[in-house]
DNA sequence: CGTCTTTCTTAAGTTATCTTAAGAACCACC
DNA sequence: GGTGGTTCTTAAGATAACTTAAGAAAGACG
């Protein structure tokens, strides 16, 4: 069933927010789903990011892509993760990052518009996303930090520590390029792990 | 005169919105003043941050200190910049990092608890915060992706660039700690500029 | 001004990480 | 269940960036 997956969303919110029958009906009538094949893009460079976009099923990833077309992932999500490239949805601006699904993927999305009209009818959705702008602005401060202060060894033992899920169900060159690495270096480093 | 640094803060906060004679007044009499001297802290490891900070005169920034005692340099600031750790500010938790004034400084700052006051009786001045906090997001994305897909050459010259004048003002040391190298190396890399 | 502290430079030796290339393993889908 | 594409591993050689150390330059402040 489409709507199982928006229950999926619901259920998320109402870890962190307090919704009325009503209000739920309302986040019913303007979710969209969208489904996606493996390594599917949702957004590409030169885009505007118009939804803020929830991954019901399966996985996902953001990333750029330099000049030397090398991917660097900025975000890997599975299953109520939030994925977007926040920098376009909020200043409106063109994007420089590709979303694709990793897995075969479920996203609920909620446009722009619709949004905006929710967080006038519906104050706990604006604290919501409120929260989830300031935890993402966290998170990628604290990545900064790592990454400006441990080594590529320890940078991987840090994220198969904490993502040990994510890490067996997403491509090895994948968190390469997550936490900063070459493939064949990220394939040196796991050996060394073992080693130990 | 002491009151001189809070129409520097008006002055910037009416260049973003509009802001009745009231409204400034509202903002004369929550704004505090602090004057720094050369390399003083105004957050340490530990303390919670608790308050929006904007600097009326001199330079200041924003570092972490690694297991190693290798600081790391995440913000540097002038006359006109907002300097805070928004992580601690945000989440009420205890902060990593160290906010000092690099030359002599002077602050104008607003507690959370005047902040939370003035939002609620003047709605720009939440607007205007909210844009802050969405283009620190930003900002941050845009050095995390310049970080993982540029060499140090490339982000020295990119910072001398756009930012020759905080350059020339700054301690070459904290320029390495932001660019992520060690002085030694900058001073190769400067070496190697002017050789071209 | 002069002196003490802070900051910057240079250079040699070292290490972390990348590049290239090629074969092996894995997996998606027919 | 086979097969074509994807992903992973290994290893050798290259390079970017670090470490250490010591002297030189610059700057702060009395």
């Amino acid at each position: 069933m489409t709507e199982d997956y928006v229950e999926i969303l619901l259920a998320h919110l109402k870890q962190t927010i307090v919704l009325t029958e009503r209000e739920e009906q309302r986040i019913r009538e303007v979710a969209e789903i969208v489904f996606l094949k493996r390594k599917e893009l949702l957004l590409q460079p030169g885009q505007l990011s118009q939804h803020m976009r929830f991954i019901a099923q399966g996985s996902a990833r953001c990333y750029y892509l330099d000049e030397n077309t090398q991917e660097h992932t900025l975000q890997i999500g599975i299953e109520e993760w939030w994925i977007n490239d926040l920098y376009s949805f909020l200043t409106q601006k063109e994007s420089k990052l590709f979303i694709q699904s990793i897995e075969p993927a479920t996203i609920v999305q909620i446009s722009r518009e619709n949004l905006e009209q929710l967080y006038a009818e519906i104050p706990a959705i604006s604290t919501f996303f409120r929260l989830k702008i300031q935890s993402a602005y966290v998170a990628l401060q604290e990545r900064t930090i790592e990454h400006m202060s441990a080594d590529a060894f320890t940078r991987y033992q840090r994220f198969i520590k904490e993502y040990r899920n994510i890490e067996q169900r997403v491509p090895q060159y994948m968190i390469a390029s997550y936490l900063g690495v070459t493939p064949e270096f990220l394939s040196y480093l796991k050996k060394k792990q073992h080693e130990k």
